[in-house]
DNA sequence: ATATTATATGAGTATAATTGCATATACTCA
DNA sequence: TGAGTATATGCAATTATACTCATATAATAT
């Protein structure tokens, strides 16, 4: 069952997180570590766990390794779409987490 | 996140299983028990962390417990009825179940 | 080349989830 | 009342998951 692992990736607070700041926009791992505020190596196993799920696909660019939504998945699977399109908005640290990031991207200080 | 118990109740084979079987009807633990060809006290774990998730109701008629769907829950989580009415019928181990389903009720083998 | 930055991963630990067995509880029926 | 059936739960074993620290790999920049 297919949809038991996508399920299971997205049970979790950490990776509803991530992809909730994933919507509209590719991300590095440095980026989602500094909103989410833990540590790079669980940041990259969340990413890797939603990746062999076929939730989201990674592209590396430069030393970079930018994260983004898996569009054929979310086509297969339109409950992802509810999800990620609607039932994130209802949560009040997701909100906070797009506020968050951004101010990050604003800064500059992360990636550059 | 309310949502995360849900996805974690959701994130299990058996009770995906469930899930699809109760989708038209109420049952009781004998039945599912019987259909999924797992232990009396495994079903009623299953049955029970789908309760505490709002998934599921239970009202007890005499020696038995009917389990069925919590409407309210899929009201307020339309994704639900997403995966429950329509993904499970992807999913051969699900289609097979709803025959066996039949084939139990018809005999009259369990409960009463 | 060397230092720095970004990411992934091995190893260890802590915590949580699943399962089976045995037993307790509750109800029914003779 | 006593036997039988349906369900829930305490306990123990097993397995899976999440997390951290330290380190490896890869790319960049000086």
């Amino acid at each position: 069952m297919d949809i038991v692992y996508i399920l299971k990736a997205l049970a979790d607070e950490n990776r509803i997180r991530i992809l909730n700041l994933l919507k509209n926009r590719e991300l590095c791992v440095c980026d989602i570590e500094a909103v989410l505020g833990i540590k790079q190596s669980n940041t990259s196993r969340h990413l890797n766990k939603l990746k062999v799920a076929g939730i989201i696909v990674s592209v590396k660019k430069s030393q970079w390794v930018y994260y983004q939504l898996n569009d054929s998945t979310f086509q297969k699977f339109p409950f992802l779409s509810i999800i990620i399109g609607y039932e994130v908005e209802k949560i009040n640290v997701c909100k906070d987490d797009l506020v968050l990031l951004e101010k990050l991207k604003a800064s500059d200080r992360c990636c550059e």
